[in-house]
DNA sequence: GATTGACTATATCGAATTGATATATGATAG
DNA sequence: CTATCATATATCAATTCGATATAGTCAATC
């Protein structure tokens, strides 16, 4: 799934500029499940602006860089859901260095291992916070896009929140449970070696 | 982390081809939580080769294409060592486009939404299955490397793969509670706004 | 009162990576 | 008898990342 699919996607919650969606993937609704940095959404607003998928309106702003507010054309709206209807779902793929690195525990000091252990369970416990969907009311209009028009929470992205806490918690309880028997036994492993 | 980085810590388990690396990646011990494609892998064996830190021997097979079975050398050993240490590790990022497609749910037909569902649950309960550290035995040279020289499986490892079996089994249980419920309020959704 | 860092906002570009393709052959399945 | 898959290396265009440039506001720290 490219940068444009993603871009349009991110567009049917309502209008937002380039540096809104940015956030989107790195703090609001998309961001523990899709990644885009701003050196591929610019481009990619700017191919679907010649291909007619979205429109802008630049907005001058005194003192401050003019902002371009994006939109859905119709033409983007359709595409967009053709595109889900038609798209084969690619991989999903989880990618930790920090676990990558934990798999060469024997080879670190003790002290290190329980540090990337402590930074790993607090990252997954802010994103467990960033997720709750309840702090997304509905005035905020440049907030994340749980809610449609009429103020109901939409349903599948409830689900996918749900899910992604649901890790995170899963996450967390197995450091609380296991965190400690592996520091034991890296000690009693590395007693053996020696 | 590189994908340099990587192949070093892919061989620190014992000699291997690129082809045998890049199945570390897709189907072995690090599945589940990196990536590396052979357009990758081919070219940092080469840079690393050159810079000393892995050497390679050329078996010629009869009716096959060389073989190039490539070891880390004590610089490169020590090297990835020190990259341990020293890097702070990259954030963990988690990339689903089923997750992102769900989000969506409310515009497109149910069947499609639990046909969704249904893949995620599919490739998660297949992932859980091929983590399972049992199935190495140690006796597979070409196999995954949760067990050391002597035999004894590593700590580090069976940590992660117990990490990844939890957090599976977290996503199965989640959608074996929510499914249903999702899809019944999709269906009032849907009710509603016609 | 001054500098430092954080936030809003767009844009560009080199470097890294992906994903597809080419090449070659054996084995297995339909 | 013909796909398709597995082994094995290699290359390359297209995509994407990550860093940097620009530029102003605001808050905090020193």
């Amino acid at each position: 799934m490219d940068v444009r699919t993603l871009c349009l996607g991110a567009l049917m919650g309502g209008e937002a500029t380039g540096y809104e969606i940015r956030k989107m993937f790195e703090d609001g609704t998309f961001s523990h499940f899709q990644i885009a940095s701003l050196g591929s959404i610019y481009p990619a607003l700017t191919k679907l602006t010649q291909d007619g998928l979205v429109t802008f309106v630049e907005h001058e702003q005194e003192n401050r860089p003019d902002k371009k507010i994006y939109q859905l054309t119709s033409e983007g709206r359709r595409s967009f859901l053709r595109t889900l209807l038609q798209t084969r779902p690619g991989e999903d793929r989880y990618r930790s260095d920090i676990l990558f690195m934990l798999t060469f525990a024997e080879e670190m000091p003790l002290e290190l291992t329980e540090a990337l252990i402590d930074e790993f369970a607090a990252r997954h416990q802010m994103m467990s916070q960033q997720i709750d969907p309840d702090k997304d009311d509905g005035t905020d209009a440049q907030g994340s896009r749980w809610h449609d028009e009429d103020g109901n929470p939409k349903p599948g992205c409830c689900f996918v929140a749900g899910l992604g806490q649901a890790m995170c918690d899963a996450t967390l309880k197995f450091i609380r449970e296991n965190k400690q028997g592996l520091l034991d036994q890296l000690k009693n492993y590395k007693a053996n070696k020696s």
